[in-house]
DNA sequence: TACATTAATGCATAAATCACAATAATAGAA
DNA sequence: TTCTATTATTGTGATTTATGCATTAATGTA
């Protein structure tokens, strides 16, 4: 701590700083007291009080005449000047406060919510305590949907596909990883590529999702054809098919921080443009209301901690 | 008034700023109260009262963390320049209050002790209430003393004759009025020369006296020998005197100020080279105490109302 | 699950603040 | 000069506010 309590035990308010300058201007108890709303001895005594923390005589005072000391009107001005400081300062944070009582409705991909979301909501949340936020977790076109109806303040997903109207702004990508039920010869490796899954039975998202459309174009251009052999809309069921030993699940890197059934295990997927590109969507005609602002601010600081 | 205390009955307290600051700089409420000086409970109500007056909440605290919102990392930056400003204004002022805690010793001439310096003094003592004030009135040689001597801060006197050592700062000039018993012949004219004197007894200071060498010296020029019957050191005297009817006294126009016995009336001289110059005197090798500094600064902005 | 840390309450006490009434001081008027 | 109107100060009891100790509740972590 520096020497901002150097002053002893220091216990100026802004009542005893009003009642002087209220002294100041009327030179005169009565008048003054009645402007601040109070009685006449009680603003004597603040203003006494006053004068005995500080140490210093700023008025003299028969009952004919109130008068400013030098020390007096050398504190005035500044006692003004603190005062119409602290009151605009008040009134920028109540402003901010008010910005505060929104409400932010984003659109994400799973990938996205399960991955690097939860970080920046309990960021967001801590600064913003008063603000609602709904996240709807859906697959991209879900996520373009909502984005284009207005039902969500902006969305979270994948670059392509993105029709007019929306804008983008890229965030980062992420590769995938190979969810395979412990005990796999696949494990063996260090990591797999994508013509080693030929021969698997795979647990694969709707071909609405982003992350299935990126898989299959890559799939196709690398000459194999993955075999989707159970259809699931959530990562975490296709974790629960894995660990059944049902088969093989190509998953999103980011997905992996979070715990996953210790039955599970997983390898990097080796594959040229098996990466997804993840993008903040918005409509071009929206105005961003300051909490969407505040909310893509805090997470554009995070993703680079979070993804790669 | 203007609206400095629009903040409704706001009455934000630089406990409650510090204590604002110092969670602010901890996160912790238990190391800042420590820090502070009082009980960890203590300061989280503190807080609490604080984030109500204002209004807004500046931390989001769980057991394990204590955040800043985004009103509060606002608010914490001006809090920190309030209580920072507060603290060098208060030490400013202290620092003024301890210069009025000085002494001023004064030589003057009576004609200017009786003429201008109450008014002076008066408000003087109500900027530096605790700063004693001597005056010492005498006639012009022991003014010179006092402040040759060093037992004056400085002298206010006569511009002429002031020897080596001295610093003058000429202050006005003044002229004479003669005072007559009512009833006087002289008392018909609008205005009195010194060759009408010549005839009159006349009431005059001691020859030590600067009013009375420029008398003489004037009387000189114009030819006149002055008829100083009778010598008395105080003009309260002369007035007596010439209320008694005893003859005349030349008396500086400044002395005309208060009130003076209704048995005399007076009128202006009309007489070149009958005007004394004023000035304060001061020993040149002398420093100037803030007191005096302040004193003088206070007569050179009275001196034009009063003189003349 | 148990533990350690830490912010928030309950409660009794101490301090401060307030308004009403009475007092003291002062400048101007009769 | 004395009287009077004005005005700051002081007395006092009620109310509000702040404080500290002991305790509780909440929350990460091993």
């Amino acid at each position: 701590m520096n020497d901002l309590n150097r002053g002893l035990g220091l216990d100026l308010s802004t009542r005893h700083l009003r009642a002087l300058v209220a002294v100041a201007e009327y030179r005169n108890f009565a008048a003054a007291a009645t402007d601040l709303g109070i009685s006449q001895p009680t603003l004597t005594r603040t203003v006494r009080k006053a004068e005995d923390m500080l140490g210093v005589t700023l008025f003299t005072r028969t009952t004919r005449r109130v008068a400013l000391t030098a020390a007096g009107r050398e504190f005035m001005p500044m006692a003004e000047r603190l005062l119409s400081d602290l009151g605009l300062g008040i009134r920028n944070i109540r402003e901010l406060a008010d910005v505060e009582r929104g409400q932010v409705v984003i659109a994400s991909l799973m990938t996205i919510a399960h991955g690097i979301l939860p970080t920046v909501i309990r960021q967001f949340a801590e600064q913003y305590p008063s603000v609602a936020v709904e996240l709807r977790e859906g697959v991209q076109t879900r996520v373009l949907e909502e984005v284009r109806g207005g039902s969500a303040d902006f969305g979270l997903g994948d670059s392509a596909d993105v029709g007019g109207h929306l804008e983008l702004e890229a965030l980062g990508k992420h590769g995938f990883r190979i969810a395979l039920p412990n005990g796999h010869r696949l494990l063996r490796r260090k990591s797999v590529s994508l013509s080693d899954l030929a021969e698997e039975r795979l647990v694969s998202m709707p071909t609405e999702a982003a992350a299935r459309r990126t898989l299959d174009v890559a799939a196709l251009a690398a000459g194999v054809i993955l075999n989707s052999h159970f259809t699931v809309g959530q990562f975490t069921t296709a974790f629960q098919l894995v660990a059944e030993g049902l088969g093989a699940a190509i998953v999103p890197a980011t997905y992996f921080n979070g715990g996953h059934p210790d039955k599970v295990s997983s390898r990097p997927l080796k594959a040229p443009g098996a990466v997804q590109h993840l993008s903040v969507i918005s409509r071009r005609d929206r105005v961003v209301t300051p909490a969407a602002a505040a909310f893509l601010s805090i997470l554009r600081d995070c993703w680079p901690a979070k993804s790669g």
